[in-house]
DNA sequence: CGGCGCCTTGAGGTACGTCAACGAAAGTGG
DNA sequence: CCACTTTCGTTGACGTACCTCAAGGCGCCG
């Protein structure tokens, strides 16, 4: 890095290109940055927003990953995503102003605030259409996750997701093949719909077949196309 | 209808409290209607759009029913949801350009369209907010659908999707107790991750004991409390 | 060392997929 | 108007993948 140290985060942003930055001219990112303010680091375990709070913004991850969740009356948790950066999160809550569901680090991460009420100005400096393009992937990523849960065989959805995952670390410009996973065993089985059970009996057959390998936190793929055989194919979701 | 033809087609849109227009002046349904333009009636099996075309507009529905589905590449169909009166379509195709997935109408339905170049002039006339709150609803009913296929059981996954109906159907104004699914057997089956058999199974089940009667085209809803107790709570996915 | 998460591994039951035959409704042609 | 075909939904028998219950490694921290 030659340049100095700025004060707008959004220049200085690692995932701007992901971001509503994406297609600003340079002069805009300063009205950007008065609508778009970086969250302080939130640590592991802290929560970014909870389902029931007040919702008069949304949110991008900037960095590390966030899962959101919902709770059933008896107390069950639910999750409903895994969110790496680039991604929004909180729109469900613009529904009715208040958020449906909650989000919380998985580990040290950090989001972006867009202010609901600053989104007008958003538009008039042209973000109109990155924002339209966020909100589109956030809603084909969910689509995609849609189909990939109405899978019957575990298999498939594990190496549907891991795949969505690959495709994911690619596009924040890392390794495709290394994929970071925080997350617990418990959360992933949750989100795909799957006890644990069967998540660690599945994830053992992959590792022993040598289609990944998987160490602390990261899963590494070493057969992209056995499993893109195993998982049908998910109309890219990125 | 005691006031006279308008040429306004929001001002004489039956859904119009769902729609873009909940919250607007009565001024402003001028420059919203200038916005918006209605589609010709789509007959049953006519398509709103395709997967691959070009993606410029999003839509809402006006009146009727559509499904959304994906082709994997060896032509399988995947069905990736059902969409009433209120509903955002084609927002995933904004993440590209290209639409992600097909819509059909599954009977004669209408759709309003919304370019996305007059998104501005949108936000201007104060349709921002409304725009954003179609947004929330929308991923959160995909939110809602992605706890529901998580569930492991047939039943579960079923009665979950029949309260959601219920939900839809008196957000629309129409007795919640009786859903209109023009949808096949077999579409509604690829939708919940389960074969036809199993959806026929699980619907003379719940036929047997009382829980639903299912004339054609139409479900009710006779005993919405054990419906309930057999799907695990959803979020309010309106 | 002992307690506690977190994951793995094992044994057994069952819900659902698969295959296949049947029935009912809707469109077609004579 | 009635056989024919086609489509769609129901019902049955059987196999299997996954859930359930339960016990056993590991790593972490007191």
């Amino acid at each position: 890095m030659t340049q100095p140290a700025t004060d707008n985060p959004c220049k200085s942003c690692p995932t701007r290109v992901l971001c509503l930055a994406s297609g600003l001219e340079e002069t805009a990112l300063d009205s950007l940055a008065e609508c778009v303010k970086p969250s302080a680091p939130l640590e592991k375990g802290k929560h970014l927003y909870r389902e029931g709070n007040r919702a008069d913004r949304c949110y991008v991850v900037r960095s590390g990953v966030f899962k959101t969740f919902a709770m059933t009356p008896a107390g069950d948790e639910y999750v409903t995503g895994f969110h790496y950066p680039g991604e929004l999160l909180g729109v469900t809550g613009q529904a009715t102003g208040r958020h449906a569901d909650s989000a919380v680090a998985l580990e040290t991460s950090t989001a972006c605030r867009v202010r609901l009420d600053e989104m007008a100005t958003l538009w008039e400096i042209g973000g109109g259409t990155s924002l339209m393009r966020m909100l589109g992937q956030s809603e084909k990523k969910a689509a995609g996750s849609q189909i990939n849960l109405g899978q019957v065989r575990a298999d498939a959805r594990v190496a549907g997701y891991l795949l969505q995952l690959s495709r994911k670390q690619q596009q924040i410009g890392r390794d495709k093949r290394i994929l970071h996973t925080p997350m617990s065993r418990t959360d992933l089985a949750n989100f795909l719909g799957m006890t644990l059970e069967s998540l660690s009996r599945v994830m053992g057959r992959f590792s022993k077949a040598g289609l990944v390998t998987s160490r602390l936190g990261e899963i590494v793929i070493e057969r992209p196309d056995d499993l893109q055989a195993l998982a049908l194919h998910i109309p890219d979701s990125d």
